[in-house]
DNA sequence: GCTCATCGCTTGGTAGACTTAGCACAGAGA
DNA sequence: TCTCTGTGCTAAGTCTACCAAGCGATGAGC
């Protein structure tokens, strides 16, 4: 596990430093989305069908996953392809207009398993993180 | 050498060259857009940053190019990104499939106000909510 | 103590995505 | 005629996305 650093090491030679904005954050996405539905490495490169030492690079920023692979492993944790694609940066931005912020909270209220108390309380936290005003 | 360079490629579907499935397409439809802007190979590869003679494989199916490359390929042709990654099969054309209760974190995880260490509090507290176990 | 299982990661290697150089053919002057 | 210039394609090479095998660390059970 070890710490959260921004730097782990392996600064060999140099190969990719930094190709496309956005996409460093990739690899920590896919891994937060992984340990939110409590994955392995190793199970969950059994569900998307990829080698479990190459999911530890793509994690880790070392190697750009194809478009193919972001698309298998978005079903693995079920997510959508676009949402794959945009924290790849390989899409720009959802095309619902209305979008922004409201969709967080739209989802938030959709869930069917939330109770009105539990979506409020989400809520709030989420628009004090934003700094707006209940 | 034999001259077999015939213009339209027999659309008669056939299948002698079917490499991947869904994507036979693909070349045929780089090469219909571009040629309906009027564009010679060469001039496509230098709007989009490809060399010409990839170009020429990619139209004509001997290679699969990366979503990066199609999303250049798209953009020089005025093209929205979608419209190339369905053609690619990257994507199924119906981008709008909310309703699942995990948008929720999806949504979340997407707004780029929030950091990640807020996105990963709202999530615990709506996994909390929803009775999972962090 | 000693296994056994599982975790993430490193190593070495292969295939294909992609490039730079060059070929063959066709049309437009001189 | 003979050059140009432009078209698409071939050949040979480089780079990297991706895989199989194996390593060190950690925790549970004997």
């Amino acid at each position: 596990m070890s710490d959260e650093s921004e730097r782990p090491k392996s600064e060999t030679g140099d190969t990719t430093n930094d190709q496309a904005p956005g996409w460093n954050g990739l690899g920590t996405f896919i891994r937060a989305q992984r340990e939110l539905a409590n994955l392995s490495m190793r199970q969950l490169a059994e569900i998307a069908k990829i080698s479990n030492p190459y999911l530890s690079q793509v994690e880790r920023g070392l190697y750009k996953p194809s478009a193919d692979v972001l698309k298998q492993i978005a079903g693995a944790l079920h997510l959508s392809a676009e949402t794959m694609y945009v924290q790849a940066g390989l899409l720009d931005d959802t095309p619902p207009a209305e979008g922004d912020a409201r969709d967080v909270e739209a989802a938030i209220r959709l869930d069917p398993r939330l109770t009105v108390d539990q979506k409020d309380t989400i809520i709030r936290i989420y628009r004090s993180f934003l700094g707006i005003a209940p």
